[in-house]
DNA sequence: GAGTCAATGATTTTCGAAAATCTATTGGAT
DNA sequence: ATCCAATAGATTTTCGAAAATCATTGACTC
């Protein structure tokens, strides 16, 4: 065999996820075309596998096929924000309605655990401060995750992950974090205590709230 | 060139409609393995756009991948039936409550156009009345989707797009047409008419009712 | 001068075969 | 008899090149 990657199983997935990451990165940008030919350089391997990521990046709503016309990177829009934004809330927040009711005891270790693990570390980086963490994003997604875990819908929770990555380009976008305008930390801690609290209603109602606050403050971005 | 298609693109194209729809008229039963050298022979090509197909079918939750073991058709379950029931209840039941809130008199003619369309014939063959028609499923298909077309979000209605592809599964299920037990034709009227009354929360109630009753009819079939 | 059409170049899409991986079987050792 | 390793067969996955399609250019007609 040429090589042996540890966990990956084909290029296919391998382009897929560097394809991936250089459009969160910005190496592609919105509306950028896509060639096979410089996708073939970044991922060091044929079309075949190339030409497959895109299909399942395009199915994700990451880029966009014009039929024998290629790819591009899709296009990010002040519109979209809020249409995506509104089915988080609707999709995330009943998730977590539902979490919340039928959440158990392990449930209820997981969210503790991930909230602890967020709340651990600092959200901006120590030599830029404006740039969130990576570590923190990620983490951040976990918190979010483990809070929607125990809704039961399989389907729900797909939804909810490929929102959420779609929510990913958008949060990205924010060079700043977000100013001092905003208690990030009091926000988490909220829902961490009305899920707790088994408070269904006022956790999904917290997590809306939380969500809306997120895409006004990246409504921002689009004006400067 | 080879052949000209009309109206189709892509190979790639054709390969997904074709073993969608054998997968839909179950010449591919649930959880049966698909071979690349059977879905050439249906397909009559290569195997880069029969891949192609089964990577968008994976993303829509039609097949099932195991890396290097191959592809295979989804199977049905009643759980995931009552979850994707759910999840329907939810999206479009939103979907709706906001088309009736912003639609124009535009939509409200699409509204009446796609009832009119759906009553004007039978729901069963003429031959096999326990048969639905294919034509009717269509148009059923069609006034459910002019019902939410003026929700306002792309997201929302790609969201419930998805989802009623994934019911039309289970849907195909049913051999017989729900007996007399139900009032189809009634259901449908009560959509129409709270819709065009302008009545936001009656008709996504009643559209919920009503994915609700399908969904216990369908669930009948799993105890065969 | 505007518009149509054919030739050219760039790019996507598809093919047929090679490479890689998995599954089942056989043979042998404990 | 059971378990493990090596082999063979079947299948997926990837490659490199050919075919098909789209965009551009320039000539030609009206």
């Amino acid at each position: 065999m040429t090589q042996k990657r540890d966990g990956a199983g084909t290029r296919a997935g391998d382009a897929y996820d560097a394809i991936r990451q250089a459009i969160r990165t910005g190496d592609f940008g919105p509306g950028e075309r896509l060639r096979f030919s410089a996708l073939q350089d970044l991922c060091g391997m044929s079309v075949t596998p190339v030409r497959e990521a895109l299909t399942r990046l395009t199915a994700e709503g990451f880029t966009v096929l014009d039929e024998h016309r290629g790819y591009s990177v899709a296009r990010l829009s002040l519109a979209e924000l809020g249409d995506i934004t509104a089915a988080r809330q609707l999709c995330e927040g009943e998730a977590l309605r539902l979490s919340v009711m039928k959440g158990d005891e392990d449930w209820e270790a997981r969210v503790v655990a991930a909230h602890h693990l967020m709340a651990r570390i600092p959200q901006g980086r120590e030599d830029m401060p404006s740039v969130m963490r990576e570590d923190w994003e990620a983490r951040h997604g976990a918190f979010h995750v483990a809070l929607i875990s125990a809704c039961g819908s399989p389907t729900l929770l797909e939804i909810c992950g490929k929102l959420s990555l779609q929510a990913d380009r958008y949060r990205r976008m924010s060079v700043s974090v977000s100013g001092a305008a905003r208690d990030v930390l009091g926000e988490h801690r909220e829902l961490l205590e009305r899920a707790l609290a088994r408070d269904a209603d006022g956790a999904a109602e917290a997590l809306r709230e939380h969500y809306g606050r997120t895409a006004a403050m990246l409504a921002n971005f689009f004006e400067t």
